[in-house]
Order: structure tokens, then C-alpha cells, then sequence
DNA sequence: ATGTCGGCAAAATGCCGA
């Protein structure tokens, strides 16, 4: 069973790629993330009739999160991530497929820091701690998969050089502190675990000619509770969709679990 | 500071967020 999780900028100015990589990839659940549409316009019917049942969240031009699924619609678990009734921002989805629950989350950029963004970011960050602390004690195999906009080091496996990243959200020391402290719950970094020290970059900024550079960073991730990690098969990035034309800046990432 | 995208409002250009 094959599960990714992918950052598409902006899903319908992206179908064309997204379906083409379906038909490549033939992943069994995908996560995506940053859909950039409100409920109403999600391409549901275009998914459909390319194999994938959906359920999504919705947020005009930001944000919005959804998880497809071969062969039938995701069951909803949970929509929104509690701990803030004033947070309106499309960001987090569970659903349950095939018995395998798996959230979808597109954590804050936080940037500019220090600020309100910042704050926000730390914020969610904790109410996923909580979240993630029931979770992972579920005796069912357990995903958390997308963007957590957090580079874990400066290692090059992580980063291909922080310098002009060093005051960016996605570096700072309380950004680093959240994702470890989420980690220690016993969560396993499937890219990490079985790449280890490989730099497997899965966003690339526009700016710059990053990609051609592969100046990239590695910020999308599959997180595995036991139950999950003991199935662990095989973990990938599929890169080369990040040079294809109309390309998103980040690429689909995957767990195969057997 | 800059670079480049997607989406959107109100128009072929500027803004926001990333």
C-alpha cells in the first residue's frame, strides 16, 4: 500500500501534473496540501474520473488540505485540528483508508518571525502535539503526513546550505525544539529511517534557480506510529516532478507499507 | 533587498502569501 503526501501549490492550476503523476505513481492515498481553492470549486468530478475518491477542506486562494483515495472515498475521522475554535484556516484532515488512519496537515509558515505568524505557527504546532500524543497510541497503523514547513537540521540531508535561511521560520531553534518534542512521542521519520544522511529535498524555491541547483529542503514528511513503522516497506521522493512544466515547488513524497 | 510562482480583485496590473 502506497501513501504520499504532496504539496501542490494550488490543485486546479496543477490538475494536469497532479493527474498525469496519479496515473505514473498509482498511489492508493494521497495527501495534498496548499489546494488554494474554496469547498466549492475542489475538482472532485476531474479526480474521480482519474480513479480518486476525495474528501478536502477548502479555503479561497490559501491553504486547504485533502486526502484521495483509490477505489472509494476516504471515511472523514476528523476535520480541523481542535484545540482553537477561532482558527479558520483550512489546514488538517483525517480520514481512515483501508485501515490505516491518516492525517493530512499543512503546518503554518511562521514567516515573517518574530510575529504574529511566528506565534500562530508555535501555536498549532503545540495543538498537534496533542493531537499526535492520542494518535499514536492507537494500536492501528497511524500517518502523519505533509508539510510541516520545519528544515529538522543543518545537515545536508536537510538543507543544501542554511545561510540565506537563517532567519527564516522554517530554521528557527522553537521551530526545531516543536518538531522534536513531536517526534520523542515515538513518531518515525520514513524518509529519515530509511535514508538516512541522504539529502532528499522535497521543496524548492522558484527564487533563485534553486532547482536546477537542487538547493532544496526537506520539509514534507510520512511520520509513523509503531503499528505503521512495523510495515514499513520503502520511502521516496519523486523529484522529477519537480521540472516538469507547471511545475508546484515541492514534490511528492511516499511510504509503501506491506 | 532580491528573485518567482498561484490565486484573486478588478482588470492586463498589483496585491498577498509562500
Amino acid at each position: 500500500m502506497k501513501i504520499a503526501t504532496w504539496n501542490i501549490n494550488g490543485v486546479n492550476g496543477r490538475l494536469p501534473v497532479l493527474k498525469s503523476w496519479l496515473a505514473e505513481a498509482a498511489p492508493d492515498v494521497v495527501c495534498l496540501q496548499e489546494i488554494k481553492t474554496s469547498q466549492a470549486t475542489f475538482p472532485a468530478a476531474a479526480l474521480e474520473e482519474a480513479g480518486y475518491g476525495a474528501l478536502w477542506i477548502g479555503e479561497k486562494a490559501y491553504n486547504g488540505v485533502a486526502i484521495l483515495a483509490r477505489e472509494g472515498t476516504p471515511l472523514e475521522v476528523l476535520r480541523g485540528l481542535p484545540g482553537d475554535g477561532k482558527d479558520v484556516q483550512s489546514r488538517y484532515l483525517e480520514a481512515a483508508v483501508e485501515g490505516i488512519l491518516v492525517a493530512c496537515l499543512y503546518l503554518p509558515n511562521g514567516n515573517p518571525q518574530p510575529g504574529p505568524k511566528f506565534d500562530y505557527k508555535l501555536a498549532w504546532f503545540e495543538r498537534l502535539h496533542r493531537r499526535a500524543a492520542e494518535l499514536i497510541k492507537l494500536p492501528e497503523p497511524v500517518i502523519l503526513a505533509g508539510d510541516f514547513n520545519v528544515v529538522p537540521t543543518n545537515e545536508l540531508a536537510d538543507i543544501y546550505n542554511p545561510r540565506s535561511w537563517l532567519d527564516d521560520a522554517l530554521l528557527q531553534p522553537e521551530s526545531r525544539a516543536a518538531w522534536r518534542t513531536l517526534l520523542a512521542q515515538g513518531w518515525t521519520d520514513a524518509i529519515g529511517k530509511l535514508h538516512p544522511g541522504q539529502p532528499m529535498y522535497t521543496f524548492w524555491d522558484y527564487f533563485r534557480q534553486r532547482w536546477p541547483r537542487n538547493a532544496g529542503l526537506r520539509i514534507d514528511f510520512l511520520l509513523l506510529n509503531p503499528a505503521a513503522a512495523k510495515r514499513l516497506k520503502a520511502a521516496g521522493v519523486d523529484r522529477e516532478m519537480r521540472g516538469v512544466e507547471k511545475a508546484s515547488d515541492h514534490a511528492p513524497v511516499w511510504v509503501e507499507l506491506g
